[in-house]
DNA sequence: TTTCGACCGTTAAAGTAAATTAGTCGAAAA
DNA sequence: TTTTCGACTAATTTACTTTAACGGTCGAAA
């Protein structure tokens, strides 16, 4: 069984640079060094680079998940979970991506493995939502509206903002006041989506 | 005084072979071809290959533009006027573009003077979609947010939505189903928004 | 069990020659 | 005077070739 902790290693080192330079811009070679191995030895823990990636996306995602859930255990109303929640979002694309987003979203399109593995991850992020505006509907909170699936749209205009923004810097990484003026509008948002919720 | 009828009948054929191959794959030969000229007297009518592209665009924002404005003057509450608004917006992405608007958005990223062309027809949308907010905070339909752009807001909502979908079709002309996928998710999030803006 | 040097095949980058194409100009037709 | 176009040029694209880099394998050794 391989060493468990030469493996979060190389995780780690490949985390830093893939956030830094994105996907095709980081090299075997690199991560090696960063970790004092030969290149040839990552093969002895990882059988391709796409595992490598694989694992550190899958490793974040998680980790934002298991911060969604928590949340969600927590008191308080549906409308401030959901408050939190685009903040906890925010926060990790801020951490991950923030320089690495655009590289990693140019190469998912064409490699269809991290397609799936964004696409997996939309589901929960669907399930996490959709418990929160469930909870607020039970909670005479919200409204039902049971014909259409309110949380899909919800994510998708939060993914829709970011990819806005992502258009308009084009393969740079955005600077701070883009980033400001996203979370913003976001958050506004949000609120808009709150209430649009709340009543019928 | 160069013949307006001539000029018509470029942008019309320009307008028809930008709007299926996309502004690259076109040649002054074929426009010029098309209009029975030579390919040197479109130049007497327009200066570069980039201003018919110009007046092409500029054609058929301004019908849009004209298009929203008569909407405006009709009688009716503001968040049917908003309805329509978001219907015209989608029949005018859906004519224009279907097939264009991919070659032409990747272009325009690198030629700055489309993009220009764009960011001045989002302010006119801008102060349309604001007449329209403005009027129902009047009708004490909606509730004034002093503060924070509302319209912005949700201009950039439909802007992302749309945005979302270029990008998982990638270079594509998007289907069908994509289509009206995106269409139901625009009408839901106007529906949203306007219950948002309704009470506070 | 873990490490690595040496090696291979594929792919991407750099470079180059050929072909298109946007745009010019002067002359001539209308 | 207004409009048209053939012939030309300069600049870009494209298509192709070569070269370098990289992901991945393998057998040996620590």
């Amino acid at each position: 069984m391989a060493d468990k902790n030469k493996e979060k290693a190389i995780i780690d080192a490949a985390r830093k640079r893939f956030a830094h330079y994105g996907y095709s811009k980081v090299t075997m070679e690199e991560i090696a060094q960063d970790v004092e191995l030969g290149k040839a030895s990552l093969y002895y823990y990882f059988p391709t680079k796409e595992d490598i990636f694989k694992a550190v996306i899958f490793r974040e995602q998680n980790e934002l998940k298991e911060n969604i859930e928590q949340l969600l255990k927590k008191s308080g109303s549906a409308s401030n979970k959901l408050r939190e929640y685009v903040k906890l979002r925010m926060k990790f694309f801020r951490d991950l991506i923030n320089l690495g987003t655009l590289s990693v979203h140019s190469y998912m399109d064409t490699k269809s493995v991290f397609k799936k593995l964004f696409k997996d991850f939309e589901k929960i992020e669907l399930t996490l939502i959709n418990k929160i505006v469930d909870e607020g509907v039970q909670k005479k909170e919200f409204v039902n509206f049971p014909d259409e699936n309110i949380a899909v749209v919800y994510l998708h205009i939060l993914q829709g903002l970011r990819c806005r923004i992502l258009r308009t810097v084009k393969g740079r990484e955005p600077d701070k006041l883009t980033r400001e003026n996203l979370q913003r509008e976001m958050k506004i948002a949000t609120e808009i989506f709150i209430n649009g919720i709340k009543c019928k």
